[in-house]
DNA sequence: TCTTGTATATGATATTCGTCATATTTTAAA
DNA sequence: TTTAAAATATGACGAATATCATATACAAGA
């Protein structure tokens, strides 16, 4: 995990419009500059681990996260991904308690790491911060509890059609138009669905069977999504 | 749902120390008093329902809630429960968008109604307001990325014991120190648990042959708490 | 390039859990 | 109270899914 300070502007990173801290003064993003940090991650590496104290939150530059959380057995369920201009931390960090998810870069990454004090700072000054990152919360908030009752409710074949909707959508697509922009391994994907890899596996090949998917290697490429929805019970 | 104007002064309220609003001025507390509205309900009663628009948010007084999700086969999975000084419906008023959960009474409850405007007027003019709904916001989220790791990977057997302990620290137990404080079907019970109401069934009556509960109608006992907690893998 | 380890895939089997059927109890209504 | 309806309980069964075993493919390093 290479760390560095200051190395850009941050009124030229391309999500200063969309993300959390986008209606910044000149002021604030000149201490903004001063204050942060660069955190590079490879493919693997750890972000935070689960049971740690947050001492700051990461807004993801490039990149890709995983959130997850390691049951009793070892076993991780991922509860979130996150990708450019997505904050990552930030639950644990604004309740003040220890993470209780580990993150972990799926890519090479490129955070900004605020220390906690500039985001405290910066969240009295300026409101539109707070009100942002209560968007992230109720947002995700209502993606954990869609994701609650379809774990309880919907059988694992609808869970992985859901799922591979649901990466096309947070990550969209290759320029093919097709290949999930994403790349995760067969366990990943199953810790995402909640499921066993094993059986993951054996749904992959049923819809690549049924004409849904392609498959090569770790691409995925949906090439009949109509059907993948009708699969997944959604109709949005 | 009976429905009436401001019967009683906001600073008389036991939960005005505990709840979103513990930090008014004299001034606010007027507003609210004369703004709020009085809503009664009766066991089985809906508050609101999913698919449907917010207009405001609503304050238990006193009683217990159930928050609720409802698939597409109609099965309703609980997702998290409410009881004095609690805030209902403010995820979706939040993010400005449809009830994704639907809410009924558990009880016979009183509630508060905050319609949108005195709301948002109030949380512009008090910061501590915003503070605490997104204290509010963090604790439900942590609890949802928990309950989502739990149904990927624990059991029912493990989750039945879990639900019993959160309902014992949720609602508490009556006088006796053993019943617990809520009544709820079994159908409620395996809904919130998210198994079926069969499954349900023949575990509690496990856990009673074992020794880690008495059962009378509805009303639950816990008297082995400890095997309860190990059957649950759970330490805290 | 060869080798070794790891990821993916697939079959066989076991287990968990949900569904259906039915009995029993509880609750509500007549 | 009597009766009907609903909730609870339990057994039998089957489906869904996890686990285990093993084969194949792929990737990384020697």
């Amino acid at each position: 995990m290479d760390i560095g300070h200051c190395s850009y502007d941050c009124r030229e990173c391309p999500n200063c419009k969309i993300s959390v801290f986008s209606d910044l003064t000149d002021n604030e993003f000149e201490t903004l500059n001063y204050e942060k940090t660069i955190v590079q991650l490879h493919k693997g590496q750890v972000l935070f681990l689960q049971d740690t104290k947050p001492h700051g939150l990461y807004c993801v530059k490039k990149g890709k996260i995983k959130v997850y959380r390691r049951g009793s057995e070892g076993k991780e369920q991922i509860v979130r991904l996150a990708t450019d201009a997505d904050v990552v931390g930030y639950r644990a960090f604004m309740s003040d308690e220890n993470y209780q998810c580990g993150a972990t870069a799926l890519e090479e990454t490129t955070l900004c790491y605020l220390p906690r004090k500039l985001v405290q700072t910066m969240m009295e000054e300026n409101v539109s911060i707070s009100k942002k990152i209560m968007k992230l919360l109720t947002d995700d908030l209502k993606n954990a509890e869609i994701k609650i009752s379809d774990l309880a409710q919907k059988p694992v074949r609808e869970r992985v059609a859901e799922t591979l909707l649901t990466l096309k959508k947070k990550y969209g697509v290759e320029d093919d138009g097709i290949t999930l922009n994403v790349t995760l391994s067969r366990e990943e994907l199953a810790n995402l669905v909640g499921t066993a890899t094993e059986s993951l596996i054996r749904i992959l090949s049923e819809f690549k069977k049924e004409g849904f998917l392609e498959l090569e290697q770790k691409k995925i490429k949906i090439v009949d999504e109509a059907h993948l929805y009708a699969t997944a019970h959604l109709y949005d």
